[in-house]
DNA sequence: CAGTAACCGAGACGGTACGTCGAGTCTTACA
DNA sequence: TGTAAGACTCGACGTACCGTCTCGGTTACTG
């Protein structure tokens, strides 16, 4: 049994070029007014080669945005990166969200992502996997570790905290209100009463 | 000196018919296909008069869906209807939300709404003031009563449990995740400990 | 018995404001292009008062235009105004009809109007009258005059020749082709012959 | 070298399909009431293939009714068909005329026609060319072959004859006025004298 | 090593909706 | 009652995209 097709395979360069095209003009004018005559001309490439590998322009947003193109550079904690104290890695990691979400256009690609969502079931399934989840797990994964030495308390509900956590961002995406270091502060306050040792 | 103007007065009757026609296609198809064509017919309307008064489809979301008309009887905590236990109050209110949210309309006119943030500055200021502002103040309220009765510590960071409660919302809002009793409990957990007196 | 009606009598000031307003807009740009809207704003009248006295675009048109306004100092052959040669008098009339056609401004009224006459039975009426019933009756009248004067046979088609030089007007406005000499001299060859004595 | 480009080919059904909408939107409303969009849904077509081709609904007037599909069976006179007397030829091209003017349908494709010279240039020159020029030509080349025949002098102003004929026509398609057999004989008689050998 | 199947850029197609303009009607405050 | 102002419904404008289809042409597996 053979897995290769006879004809000429998918270009891999078209792929890309599309992806790219595609976050630039998400970036640049939202979801709403993103045209994929547009993404076309911009990648160079024909409309139908689109149409071909992605069935709609959600999932063209779903696949493009979300498969790791979107947060370049946001480090979620991990056990390499751990300092000492849980606290001052989840205020760091809130401090890299906020300078990030305080580019423009890293606002507008998070903002259309997140407008995305609305339209289409598959989308907004992809986003909770990918921008949310992963998030999500690392974070339950510090606060693991952090049951561990001790930091925070075993029976406290680390998963609503995680959740408030994702959930404060997402607030901060939707509104454009910037991520303070008077909210950080109020976070960790927050989380370290409510479940620290 | 008089206040009135020659010509005839605008229709109130038409600019009730446009917002109802808003909220019901946003309702039923979103906000990326919200067609004004569509909401002009249904409101027995001429499209121009949709863009005598409102700029946008943004701005008509923003006035139509949030003024009022979003989230009929959806009551916040008031002093009329506080119980002797803010938890009791918190976790009733996230349960009144959970169900609203669970009815299909209810949930895609949300999601509508907030998609609709990502398109325009104005919808965003909107959003914040009343679906969050409103609720905000109101949850804030609470907490200071709380407070007074002793349930709430004073130096508490009640401004950031507000945020995260509504941030919780927001995020439910878009990863379409029903807000179950194991959400309200460990939210009230969290906050209890980390408000709490 | 008395004819005045109670209430506000009609505007003269603001029928003739109209009506100019209504000619400069047709001459600038056109019947076709002629909005009531900009002729109101112009005359600096309601649009209610314009549609008071006129039924329609095509019955301010028949009016305003061609009752007088139409070809300010175009004489038709008069007895006052005749010399002794009935073919010097044609051709002088046919020379100030070229000499006003050749006036963008008066040109493109012509043409408006013409253009105005396919729209509306009753402005093809009155163009017929007025523009052209008018001229037919003067220059039959001087074909009389030539006729007593031995120029011009008796039995000849006289009637026919009038039309063919209406017609030839009407033929000009329509293609734009100016009248020039050799037009002159061949239209006053060709009745002379066809019609002289 | 090849002079084929890429992409799909214009659809000459569709060109057909929208020329003949055009002719009987013109037909039946006029000019001014022609509507894009009633002749893009009865061609079954979409608007932008309209647009895609013609710059504006002159030019789409100028190519659709004047090459051909506006006079089918007006036969101008031509050698093949030529009786021995240009009298009673012409009398026949005038009588045939005037039929096609009596027909309603047909009278009122004229007139459309005659009213969009007004509005454009460029269909004033294609109307000149063809319903004007074709039939000048012929019936400059009846002339010459009447002066072949000694029916017409050498020296008579036979293009200011053709350019009354012709006048004639465009006076009696504004004025709406029928083409009676009074109008032919006249017609006739101050020809016959006025270029008759 | 010719066929042929699947890809590619280009671009026209039938549609839907946009946001604007204008026609003709209706309503208000004032003269 | 007439008038300027101006909001109203309706319908067409010309443009922008959607998602599909059709060209001529390019790989790359297959018989």
């Amino acid at each position: 049994m053979s897995t290769t097709r006879p004809g000429r395979s998918r270009s891999e360069e078209a792929r890309q070029a599309i992806l790219l095209a595609t976050r630039d003009e998400l970036a640049e004018r939202g979801y709403d007014k993103l045209s994929l005559d547009r993404v076309a001309a911009a990648a160079g490439v024909g409309k139908q080669t689109i149409y071909r590998w992605w069935s709609s322009k959600a999932a063209l947003v779903a696949e493009g945005v979300l498969e790791g193109h979107l947060m370049p550079g946001l480090a979620a904690p991990s056990p390499e990166t751990d300092s000492d104290d849980v606290w001052v890695d989840v205020a760091s990691w809130l401090r890299d969200f906020g300078r990030a979400l305080a580019a423009p256009s890293t606002a507008a690609l998070l903002r259309a992502t997140s407008a995305a969502t609305a339209e289409d079931d598959e989308v907004a399934a992809r986003y909770d996997e990918q921008l949310t989840t992963v998030t999500r797990v690392a974070l339950e994964a510090r606060f693991t570790r952090a049951v561990a030495s001790g930091q925070v308390r075993a029976d406290a509900p680390t998963a609503t905290a995680v959740e408030a956590l994702v959930g404060l961002l997402s607030y901060h995406i939707v509104t454009r209100r910037d991520i303070t270091e008077a909210t950080i502060d109020g976070v960790v306050r927050l989380l370290r009463d409510g479940v620290g040792g």
